[in-house]
DNA sequence: TCCATTTCGTTAGCTAAGCTAATGATTTAT
DNA sequence: ATAAATCATTAGCTTAGCTAACGAAATGGA
């Protein structure tokens, strides 16, 4: 019942996933030296760049419960990464900022992990990285899929 | 100190990293009709491709500490997804293997978690495809750098 | 206006991933 | 024969994720 394009289809989205999987297993091992691991600087990254945004919006951005977004923010918090001001206007609501301090770590923290794919990327000839260049709007859009 | 190419394979990196977290953010949800989470669904795919495996091989392929990758297996042998049996040659060392169910329900999980993405891809336009296509064998290489 | 409903964040309590340190069992090397 | 190295497990910790239940605040209808 597939057309030979959607097993072309099938095959792209494998090599894809498995591709994508190895890429964020080696990415990750630079975390440990910013001292914080995926999930806070994933989240900090959403509040630099994002921010201020309220503690629901930031749980809908990671794609998490709000329970689990509390403890990830408190945490932040606690190391003077983020502040937390509840809305003048709705005082259900908190907005999180990021600290200065914040700001420096997560850039940092960004470069050292994305440093060493960019160095490998640099040293790909350039009909590569063009190539790469590319595909990675549309890699972009594949993943904004809701 | 950065060349025009330097800064280019920079934003491309910095582009792809986003790109491959919120991919696997989103096939993340597809797990969990197949009852396993990522990291047991990842070390069964393992076992099932290139098992049978001792416990150490397993975790370094998952790069992840031997104890940690005890508690997966156990947690899938319980499930009767794999089995576990002292080497006869060196009886510290034990192989994992899937059995039939555990093989069974991986390829089914696989094509679950894959499936929609092979839709979106599907549904791109045949230029944008093949430009994917190609692509990926470079992502693949850039993947498995140590 | 007052009370019910909804909304936002937190607390409580659970499962499971990840780690290090220590232990037990076995093999290898001296 | 015994010391050292190797492989897996156990113990004990931190943290991510969840649901359910809750308190505080805003909203809306009678």
């Amino acid at each position: 019942m597939s057309t030979p394009r959607q097993r072309d289809a099938d095959s792209t989205a494998q090599a894809l996933h498995s591709a994508a999987i190895h890429l964020l297993r080696n990415l990750r091992r630079n975390d440990a030296s910013s001292g914080l691991n995926a999930a806070r600087l994933s989240a900090l990254s959403v509040i630099v760049f994002a921010g201020p945004i309220t503690l629901g919006q930031l749980a809908d951005a990671e794609q998490v419960r709000p329970p689990t977004m509390t403890r990830i923010v408190n945490a932040l918090e606690t190391k003077d990464l983020v502040t937390k001001n509840a809305s003048t206007a709705d005082r259900r609501i908190i907005h999180i900022t990021a600290t200065p301090r914040g700001k420096r770590l997560l850039l940092l923290a960004r470069d050292r992990r994305v440093k060493s794919l960019a160095q490998h990327i640099h040293a790909l000839p350039p009909r590569h990285q063009e190539l790469l260049h590319d595909a990675i709007a549309i890699l972009d859009q594949l993943s904004r899929i809701p």
